[in-house]
DNA sequence: CGATTATTTGACTGTTTGGTCAGATTATCG
DNA sequence: CGATAATCTGACCAAACAGTCAAATAATCG
């Protein structure tokens, strides 16, 4: 059963199972952050108490604080995490922007389905408290100014039509942000799939040729 | 200044300042459902209390349950009043897909701009006790189950390109339901702008003969 | 007017939950 | 082993907040 297997590679992983891990200490960390990531995705911020998240890992409320000083910390450290996964990938700056675009998606769709990316699009940066919000809203910020030039260097080099960057932006992180709403990794669909559905439809509108 | 007409209009509204209404009761309860769903919109469920609504409204907390029940019940008619709104708007059964789709995708932007679609989306459902969750998850359907019916028309009837309706519905509605995070209605673009932008993205993909 | 009903509210309660802390347990290492 | 540090936890606290209730006020109507 996938569930008890789940569990089991939890518990083990909190107990450090896995033997060529140098730093326990950081490695807990991450399996807090991808544990609360799954969980506030799945009922929400607010719903999920911490000690919620200390009975799934088989450990008691106050051991999370050990880790990490509050609830806030926890949601800020996830989000930051899908962020940097996308800001830290690279880009083929010999590319044109229509290739560039296509790259930056497929990233993104990977992004999106992680349980950190899922987390950052579905519990939102509401639930943060004011100075984390920004530092996160900042982050979502660059992705899009990302997407942004890639779209303004597509237009110039002529690669795909001309279109508003800006708008056009909104408008296919919308298509692909609201994937975690209904997409389940365990159906038909693949992630390479989605990610091949989900390019196909973003970037039609931006052939020039058409066909 | 903006905010203080709204205020003036709120209470105007409240203390029945409009005579010809008939049923203050019924008035009232939208005056507050109207409230609740732009603060439920702008701060999260979770982080608006209902002394939070009944400032806005200049009445006392216990007031409220003098029209509703509970906080869930304010969310819930909220977003199935939303729900609603797309579901009793006429359909011309003799246009063919491609059109009944724009007039859905339409019909569909002004709801969403609306509080209380923006309200359906950007709290979700999530916040509701698990019967209402259902009744809102079923009304949701409903509507996505409409604009796939006119996808499978406009492919047999040969209006739009063939495609996959399930998956080409959710990527529409992603586009669609991203909106509330980014669109003012103070600014530059007014709703029929944006109604127009919407259709031409999300529609672009379903042209046959390109152009 | 007086009486009946609808509307409103100040004061209160019960519960939930993020966070604390002192002490227990376990690991590390000279 | 003994001591020092790291990790973990049971018991507790304080604040926030949805919801209650009895009583006050306002509206309606014979």
């Amino acid at each position: 059963m996938a569930v008890n297997e789940t569990k089991v590679a939890r518990k083990r992983a909190w107990q450090g199972a896995i033997q060529d891990a140098d730093d326990q200490f950081a490695m807990k960390r991450q399996v807090v952050l991808r544990t609360a990531a799954q969980i506030f995705s799945r009922r929400g911020f607010h719903q999920t108490t911490l000690s919620d998240i200390a009975d799934e890992l088989h450990i008691a409320k106050p051991t999370l604080y050990h880790y990490f000083k509050s609830k806030d910390e926890i949601l800020l450290e996830v989000q930051q995490a899908a962020i940097q996964q996308m800001l830290e990938a690279p880009v083929d700056p010999k590319a044109n922007g229509f290739e560039q675009i296509r790259g930056f998606f497929h990233r993104y769709v990977e992004m999106i389905v992680d349980d950190f990316g899922t987390c950052l699009i579905m519990t939102g940066v509401t639930p943060l408290e004011p100075g984390n919000r920004s530092l996160v809203r900042k982050g979502s910020k660059s992705i899009e100014l990302i997407l942004r030039d890639m779209l303004k260097r597509g237009v110039e080099d002529g690669s795909i039509a001309p279109v508003d960057p800006k708008i056009a932006a909104k408008f296919m992180f919308g298509a692909l942000n609201w994937i975690p709403y209904w997409y389940r990794s365990d159906g038909d669909l693949d992630v390479e799939g989605l990610a091949d559905r989900a390019i196909e439809f973003v970037m039609r509108g931006l052939l020039k040729a058409p066909g």
